[in-house]
Formats: C-alpha cells, structure tokens, sequence
DNA sequence: CTGTATTCTTA
DNA sequence: GTAAGAATACAGT
C-alpha cells in the first residue's frame, strides 16, 4: 500500500509557534529553538507511527498568489508574520534536507493548492492520502482515499477525517460542498467576505436544504426578509469569495511518484543539528527513526546536551525524623500537598496525610520553631479545620519575594532557579510532549512537589538575607509577618449574610430589568437584542439612531457605549437613559446579589473571602472570589446590596471605621507643604479648603461647583495628575485645565516640590518608597516614549502615598487584632477595604471595640498631620456608614 | 475552549 | 491621572 503523507509547513510552523509561546525553549546559545523543535518533533513522530511510503512538505511561497491578483484585500487583516517564524525558515530547509523530505513550492500558489492538485493526482495512481494540517479549507479536498490529518482540539488525539467524517459534520452529501458552506460563512483569518449575519451555523442549514450557493440564489424568494437581504447584498462579491475559497487542483506541479518517497535520512547530519540546537530528546528518537529504515550505522553519537542548572535532592524520611530534625535546626517548611500536606526540613521529606497531622501539632504549635512555607496563609487555613493553630515565627517566600520584587511574579520555579541556581522540573524537553497535545505545565509531578518543599528553607535564608540588603527585613518582619495570621482569622470567620433579603432583592431588581429590556427593544424595533453587546448596542446607537454626530468626539471613543459618552447623549434619545439604568441593574444582579449566595459556605453559613497579601503594586491588599471591597455604595440602588452583610448573631451590629482622608493627610505629611498641613491641623474640610484657595474666594462663599472641582484637582494630584487627565475630568478644555493645575502648585508649593523630588528620585534611584520602606520600581522612568514615561511618573508619585496607606491600615490591622485578643473580645475583624475596618460585633462590646479601634487606628504613626477614623455601627454594613 | 476588549464596581 | 476584580461578548487559538 501506497501511502503519501502531504504536510502544510506554515500550519505546522504556526502550530509549534504558538504550542510554545507561553514558554519557549531555548538552547544555551540562548538561541529560540521552539519552532525546530516542535516541527520536527512532529514530523519524526509522524514518520515513526504512520510509517508514510512518500511524504513531501508544502510551503506557501513568500511572494503574492493568484488569489491576490483576483482580491487584493486577500489575507490584508493578517498581522506580520512574527519574526521568529522568519528566523526559522532556513535552518528548518536546513533539517528537512537532512532527514530528505522534499520540499514543495510553486509560484503564485498557496500550499493548499499544491497539496490539493498531488492529492487528486495520487488518489488516482492508487495512493492513500493524508494532508497534514488543521485548516478546516482542506475538507473540500476528502474523498475515499484522500484524508485529513488534524491534530485535536487540547488534550485529545489527532483525528483523521474522512469521507464519512466531514459529511456528518457539516450534514452535506460530498465534501465539495464545504466550499459553498465556506463561501456563505466567509473566512475571516484569509478576509474573505461571506453572507453578513450568517455563520457557520446558518450556512451549513442552507447548504443542506439547498445543496450549493448557486441554487439559493435561484430561490432566493423562498428565505425569510433579513436573510434575503443579505444574500442580495452579498451577491455582487460572493462568486469571487467562492473563487477564493475553493482550491485550485489544476496547479502545474510536476508530479513524479519516485522523488516524493521517503528516503533514508542522512543520519550524521541530523545529528550534527540536533546536537547544535540542544535536542537531546530528538536525538535519542533519531535511534527509533533509523529502526524505520532498518539501517545501522551513521548512528547518533548519544551526547547529551549539559544542563547548566543543579537538580534537587531530597529523601523521603519518617516522620519522626523530621520532627527531630526540625526540633535540631529550630525550623521547619510546609506546604499543603493533594490529600495532606509535605513537610520538608531541608533535604529530608516526608509527606503526611490530613488524618495524621497531628501528630506534627506540637511541632508545628512550637512557638520557637520556624515556619515556613508558600502562600502560608492558605495553609494556616487549612490547618486550622484540623485543629492545629501555627504560632510563633512565620515566614513566606512568596511575600518576602514580594517585597523584594512587587510587580514581578513570585512563581516558586522561578525563585529556585534564579535564587538557588536549581530546576524544579524535569528536563523541558520531555515535558513538551506533543505539540498536538497542548502543553500541560501545570500538572506538577509528585516529585516537583517535594522538591519544592525542599527547597524552601533554603530559599528563605536566601531570600531574608536580600530583604536586609534592601532594608526591607522590618516591614517583613514587623508589618506582613504578623499580619498573616490576622488575615487568616479574618478568612476564617467571614461575613454573614442574609441570603433571603438578597434574593428577594434579586427578585425585584429582575423583574425591573425585564419591564426595561423591553421597553429598550421596543425603541430598536429588534425583539432579538442583545443589551449587554456594546458592538450590538453601539450599531443601534450610532448606525440606526444616528445618534452623537454633533458631539465632539473622535477617535475609538466616538461610538463607545460607555457611561460617560452615553450620558452626553442623554437630550438625544429617551432609550439612553434606559440603556443607563438596564447597565446599572444588569451589573448589581450578575456581579452581586447572584453570585454571592452561591460562594456562602456550607461549613459555616458564611462567605468567606480570600486577601491576596502579594498582588499590588503599591502595598495595598485585593480581595477575591468574592471581590468584597468593591461591594457598591455610590448609588442608591446599588447601596441596598450592603444591608445583606450582617452580624453573626442578631442581637450583634456591624461596626465601619475608616480613615478620613488618608491618602491626603499623606500627602500632607509626605510633601511638608505649609498649606496643606494647616488645613488638616484646623480640622478644616479638605476640599472646601483648597477651593477657596485656588478659586481665591472665602469658604463661606463657596458653590458646590468649585468644591466639587477641588476634590476632583485633589484626587488628580494623589494619581500624579496631567492637564490632559483634569480636562477630561472636568470636562474643561486643556488650557484651563493647565491654569487650574498652575494655580495649585501655587497655592501648595510643597505638593509641588513633592512630586518633582520623587519623579528625581525615581530617575536616580529605579525605585520609590513608602514610610516604612515598601518599595516600588520605576524601570521606565527614563523611557523615550513619552506615554510610557508618563506613566512610570505617575506611578512614583502616586505609589508612595498609596504604599504609605497601605503600610498604615496594616499597622493597625494587627494592633486592633492584638488588642481583640489581649481584651478577650469576641468580636471580630472580618474586612478590609484599603482604608476601611469592618467589625462583626458581639451585642455589647460596641463601646470598648469602637474605643480600641480609633485608637489603634490614630496612633499607628505621629504625622505633621493628625490621622482621624470615622466609626459607626448599625444592623447591617449600609447603617454603619 | 481560551484570551482579550469593554464595561462597571470599589478605594 | 492611581490601585484592584468580575461579568460578558466575541474572536482567534
């Protein structure tokens, strides 16, 4: 049996290029080496198990086609070709002349050309044929013994499809009619029109009941009114779309059965190449390709590329031995493991399963002993529902990592190998599989799990000994050391909610949406759309409505459907306001009263959130799964969702403190300005402050207007304002913007002087930081492009006074909770939102709690400017605003 | 099925 | 103009 295997190199090149762009491989030339290898990967693998008799590739040729000179607009959406397929052109001929696979390319053809017309002609000399590729355009050319091999979606085998195949999927009689199911679709990736509004969907229900794109025109007048209206809009262009897409078969190659078969390899040559790129995998299956050919000799010399990099080594101990260890050495490392958890005191091991845990409890509940694990946090929760509460001194790699580098990712693999010198995981060779089988670097094998436990303590001497180098060893040790554990018991305890007040409220909100969405459709005279589609709403608004013509925008913003562009045109058309308040009651449902109940633990009746302590950039905290701090308050609608965050016990209250003003107060302190500080020494409103001295008018004398103007020129300056920024805010033009700007600095120099030091500082520096040290980096402080700079400025400006809040309200965090402890109140702290404490309060305590929280909260630090909190309590989160 | 763009929520 | 997280639609992997 003849069996010719045509293969289409671009689809295969671009298949390996994006199977490893996420992590590409390198050789230590530092040489990309991800596209050879995933091509020629596949390629011996497909020789050794499909054992082709003729195989030869097809590429497309780098000049234009026929298919440009028919439609110039062909493929004119592709993007450039990326540089590194560029770069991979010639060495890849390089390989595919050593293992001797001809190549193939004809002027003015595109591969699928090429490919098709050696398939029609082969079929005929009695050959099986498969074509090599993903490209769905190929099913035109299937027949009985023209096949297709795909590889499969990820995960799943490659597949080959046939006759029977590609019928049944497109519900056709012939393959040929995926040429008039392709030509009504349209191509997108080639930009090749189809029939506007129909889809792959559509156009295979066409195809089926009238059989090609030709009849449905004869009977045009049996589809319904939309449908035929795009036909007849089509008409004009769909004979050239149906050109292009179909394949030329008739191509003038020159077909010769001798010089497609598969020839033996020139063995010394591959080799030669493998060794140059480092594929030492490919060279051992070099041994397997030659059983192919049953030739000896010419063998591959077996060399293995060196790795720089040291492994880990470990040993599996008992436990016992490791307690005594730990006990020895004072330290211990833990991470949570798939049905336990690994313990490791360095390269001793062991893994212990949940139900045996405590045995290591004393261990672990030693206060002289050091803990040290990744992500700590989640295993002190973890360990908790076992009963074992870690005490004394903690450490987390991944935290002091991310003092060290906050905008960098903390990945454990990384830090070994760029702080340790060690790979984690096996050779990248092997792990890359197979490229049809989408890369699975996720799935850590048992042994990465205990070499990451291994590792760890040493990463952590590493590590501390870094963050005294950078005079970061305080804020580690003094402000998010001790604050993991305050933040584990906050996890811990949750927030009540009151799932029926939220579900009726869901209810009422739903039912107000629907009476809406009709209302909306009603206006669009289309029953069929989809609201919460800019693009759909954007053609209603600008296309249908001819909405905003004579406003000034330009640009991308001229047809956005966002808030701020969609009240401009609030006058223009009564469906505005309806689309606002659809937008405002879809958000609450979907992001809100939905989805909350639904993360409410069955354990505890309560929604748990998780803080990530080593995310931001600046210091502050987030809040995931649910986001809690940002729970809406600015509307009343929106507002309502707070009364369902209650207290534990009904006769308990929820009690808010926050900072006033903190991030201005800093900014008072920080830049020393006169002004500034007085204001907030007088106890004067902050706002109403700057206004009167910006607007030059006494503060009794004031509009809400100019206040309003001043609080937005305040918060400009903590984001390290820009004219540009301030005129869209205001909706001021740029000069008086500027004037505005101007005017400020006058009036507080020092803020003035503040942001031009630290933009300086920033240049000289790389990095800013907070009071307590918390650094930021500036890396394109200096950059050329002006956008870019701008940025980074803004960034150190505005980083210092955040971080600085951040440290703060963490500071405060852990006294309030020592305080909790110490006064033995069962109250608990249960959220924070940057610069807000929420309190679950046990019915009576209110008194004492709100005394020791605005005390600890106001004395974190003695500023130039005092530091008031705002506390309040009432039955739900909204009453205590 | 996965990633990106758009939109909206908070401090 | 700073810092986040989440829902949704849509296009491309």
């Amino acid at each position: 049996m003849k069996r010719l295997f045509l293969i289409d190199g671009h689809a295969l090149i671009f298949r390996s290029y994006y199977a490893f762009i996420r992590r590409p491989m390198f050789n230590s030339k530092g040489v990309d080496t991800s596209i050879l290898y995933g091509f020629t990967k596949t390629l011996i693998d497909l020789i050794i198990k499909e054992r082709p008799t003729h195989l030869a590739v097809a590429f497309d040729p780098p000049a234009k086609t026929f298919r440009h000179e028919l439609y110039p607009e062909y493929k004119a959406n592709r993007s450039e070709t990326p540089e590194l397929i560029k770069k991979a052109l010639e060495p890849l001929s390089g390989i595919l002349e050593a293992i001797s696979i001809p190549v193939i390319m004809k002027p003015g053809f595109e591969a699928d050309d090429v490919i098709g017309t050696i398939a029609k002609r082969a079929e005929k000399e009695d050959f099986e044929v498969y074509m090599v590729t993903p490209d769905k355009d190929y099913g035109q050319l299937i027949s009985d013994r023209i096949f297709q091999y795909k590889p499969g979606k990820s995960g799943t085998e490659m597949e080959i499809v046939g006759e029977k195949e590609v019928c049944d999927y497109y519900n056709i009689d012939r393959p040929e009619q995926v040429i008039d199911i392709l030509t009504i679709w349209g191509d997108a990736s080639d930009n090749v029109p189809g029939v506007k509004g129909v889809g792959e969907v559509g156009s295979k229900k066409l195809v089926q009941k009238y059989g090609s794109v030709e009849n449905i025109y004869k009977r045009i007048s049996e589809l319904p009114d939309k449908q035929q209206a795009a036909f007849r809009e089509a008409e004009q262009y769909i004979g050239l779309s149906k050109r292009l897409i179909t394949i030329d078969t008739n191509v003038d190659v020159s077909w010769d059965e001798a010089s497609l078969r598969l020839s033996t390899p020139h063995f010394n040559d591959l080799s030669r190449i493998f060794a140059e790129y480092e594929f030492s995998s490919l060279n051992r299956s070099i041994q397997k390709l030659g059983e192919v050919f049953e030739v000896t000799g010419g063998q591959p010399s077996g060399q293995k590329a060196e790795n720089n990099t040291k492994t880990v080594s470990y040993r599996i101990s008992s436990p016992d031995e490791i307690i005594a260890e730990a006990l020895l050495k004072k330290e211990i490392a833990i991470k949570q493991a798939e049905g336990g958890y690994l313990l490791g005191c360095y390269d001793t091991v062991v893994f212990c399963v949940k139900n045996n845990i405590l045995h290591f409890k004393n261990l672990l509940e030693d206060a002289e002993i050091l803990k040290c694990g990744y992500d700590l946090k989640s295993t002190i929760n973890s360990l908790a529902e076992e009963g074992i509460l870690l005490k004394g001194y903690m450490a987390d790699v991944e935290l002091m990592h991310y003092l060290l580098m906050p905008e960098r990712a903390h990945k454990i693999d990384i830090l070994a190998s760029t702080y340790l010198d060690v790979t984690l995981s096996e050779e990248k060779t092997v792990i890359q599989a197979d490229l049809f089988q989408e890369s699975n670097n996720s799935v850590n094998s048992k042994e990465t799990h205990f070499k990451e436990v291994a590792i760890l303590l040493p990463l952590l001497h590493k590590l501390e000994e870094d963050l005294r180098r950078e005079s970061l060893y305080n804020l580690y040790n003094e402000i998010e050391m001790p604050l993991i554990g305050v933040l584990a018991g906050m996890e811990q305890t949750g927030v009540r909610i009151d799932t029926l007040m939220l579900r009726r409220y869901s209810e009422k909100l739903s039912a107000e949406l629907a009476e809406i969405e009709s209302k909306i459709r009603d206006i669009a005279c289309d029953q069929s759309l989809n609201i919460s589609s800019p693009k759909q709403l954007s053609v209603l608004l600008y296309e249908k409505l001819r909405l905003g013509h004579k406003n000034g925008k330009s640009g991308k913003k001229a047809f956005s459907t966002d808030e701020e562009t969609l009240t401009e045109l609030e006058g223009e058309h009564p469906v505005i306001p309806l689309i606002l308040e659809f937008r405002n009651i879809k958000k609450l449902i979907s992001t809100y009263t939905d989805p909350l109940p639904l993360l409410i633990s069955r354990k505890s009746g309560k929604l748990h959130t998780t803080f990530n302590q080593a995310l931001t950039s600046t210091g502050r905290l987030s809040s995931v799964k649910p986001n809690l701090q940002n729970i809406p308050i600015r509307t009343e609608r929106g507002r309502e969702i707070r009364k369902a965050f209650i207290p534990s016990s009904p006769e308990g209250c929820i009690m808010s403190s926050d900072y006033s003003q903190i991030e201005l107060r800093l900014m008072a302190h920080i830049s020393g300005d006169e002004n500034f500080i007085e204001a907030f020494r007088a106890g004067k409103d902050i706002h109403a402050a700057t206004a009167s001295r910006i607007f030059d008018t006494p503060e009794e004398m004031l509009s809400k207007e100019q206040r309003s103007r001043a609080k937005v020129a305040n918060f400009g300056i903590i984001y390290g304002i820009s004219a540009f920024g301030l005129s869209q805010r205001l909706h001021i033009s740029r000069s008086e913007s500027k004037s505005l700007i101007d005017e400020y600095f006058n009036k507080y120099p020092g803020v003035h002087a503040y942001m031009t030091n630290t933009i300086e500082q920033a240049r000289r520096n790389g990095y800013v930081e907070t009071l307590y040290g918390r650094k930021r980096f500036t890396p394109d402080i200096n950059s050329k492009n002006a956008v870019v700079r701008g940025l980074a400025e803004r960034n150190a400006v505005n980083a210092p006074i955040q971080g600085s809040a951040a440290d703060i309200i963490k500071i405060a965090m852990i006294n309030v909770d020592r305080r909790i402890t110490k006064e033995g109140l069962k109250s608990k702290m249960v959220l924070q939102v940057h610069d807000e404490l929420v309190f679950d309060v046990v019915h009576g305590e209110e008194g004492q709690l709100s005394c020791i929280v605005k005390e600890e909260m106001e004395n974190v630090v003695k500023l130039s400017v005092p530091l008031t909190v705002d506390c309040n309590s009432g039955k739900n989160w909204l009453e205590a605003h």
